[in-house]
DNA sequence: TATTGATAGTTTACTTGTCAACATTTGTGT
DNA sequence: ACACAAATGTTGACAAGTAAACTATCAATA
């Protein structure tokens, strides 16, 4: 039958090659991973995508343009609006017309939303210190190294 | 003024600690990953979640319970459905009752999922050579080795 | 036999990511 | 000055992930 026979070539051959054992690898880590964040901010009333912005907004230290945060983000140019709406119904952000080009919205953190983040500092420093706590400090460099790596090769199309 | 100091240490100290870079580093390179095969799915009218499931039918050869379905995905319970639901519109699934047990609903391939599964081989295992093409043999190697260790300190939770 | 509890799956509501289409404002080239 | 292109957001539609509540079926047991 071929249905046994697939078993066992599955068996074998788990994967089709390196490369795509390391890609599954990654997506599968990271679903792992973005899962501690998403129950972590949960109990805050946060999405792992408001508190991206928010950290956006604090590096930054002054208001940004809402397309400016969306560059620093994977989000999509359409999906930001609705993550901003939200925030500002929050009322962690506030949204400001520029002056000078009408066009341009800028976005700003209300303190409420930089005490919140300030709350948020230590558990989410234990958080990512947990997440890796298997990997020695060597290994961690690896890690992010090789990371890197992968990422700049997307940079470049061909 | 506190803006150019904080400008400064986020130079100097870009993130708060290595576990922190890592796991920012991991996000940010899923992202760019889901991403590449978003864009190369929707070519072939699939999204990246349905292209998982039909490949979990594939690989077990035989029809499978909706949750058993679930479990090998991050999808949640309530989340396949919908998603067994637009692969059924799309003719690439059907859904039969098991008759020992009324509850549960066995999902199986048809044959246009099989068709449209090998035609999609190809490119796949192309894209993901594509993907890794920046790093050498040991390289790989080494990458799925890390990314298995941050995933086994998440199954025995503590 | 009837109740009680567990299991399989669905429905509903909300947030997010994505695309296509659009309005407004700005800048540029006749 | 005027038309036309480009930039900045917003809106609408759909796919997906998530939690809470629900239905239907099965199993155990009183």
């Amino acid at each position: 039958m071929s249905l046994s026979l697939q078993t066992e070539l599955k068996k074998r051959f788990p994967f089709d090659s390196p490369e795509q054992e390391a890609a599954l690898n990654l997506l599968r880590t990271n679903d792992q991973v973005q899962i501690q964040f998403a129950r972590h901010f949960r109990d805050f009333g946060l999405t792992p995508a408001q508190y991206n912005i928010l950290r956006i907004l604090r590096g930054e230290g002054q208001p940004l343009p809402i397309l400016e945060i969306a560059n620093r983000t994977v989000t999509v140019v359409p999906g930001i609006t609705g993550l901003i709406d939200r925030l500002e119904q929050a009322g962690l952000v506030l949204r400001q017309r520029c002056q000078d080009d009408r066009r341009v919205v800028y976005v700003s953190l209300t303190d409420r939303a930089n005490h919140q983040l300030a709350e948020l500092d230590a558990p989410v420093l234990a958080l990512h210190k947990k997440l890796m706590r298997r990997l020695a400090p060597g290994e961690l460099a690896e890690l992010s190294r090789l990371l890197e790596k992968v990422r700049s090769s997307l940079s470049d199309d061909p």
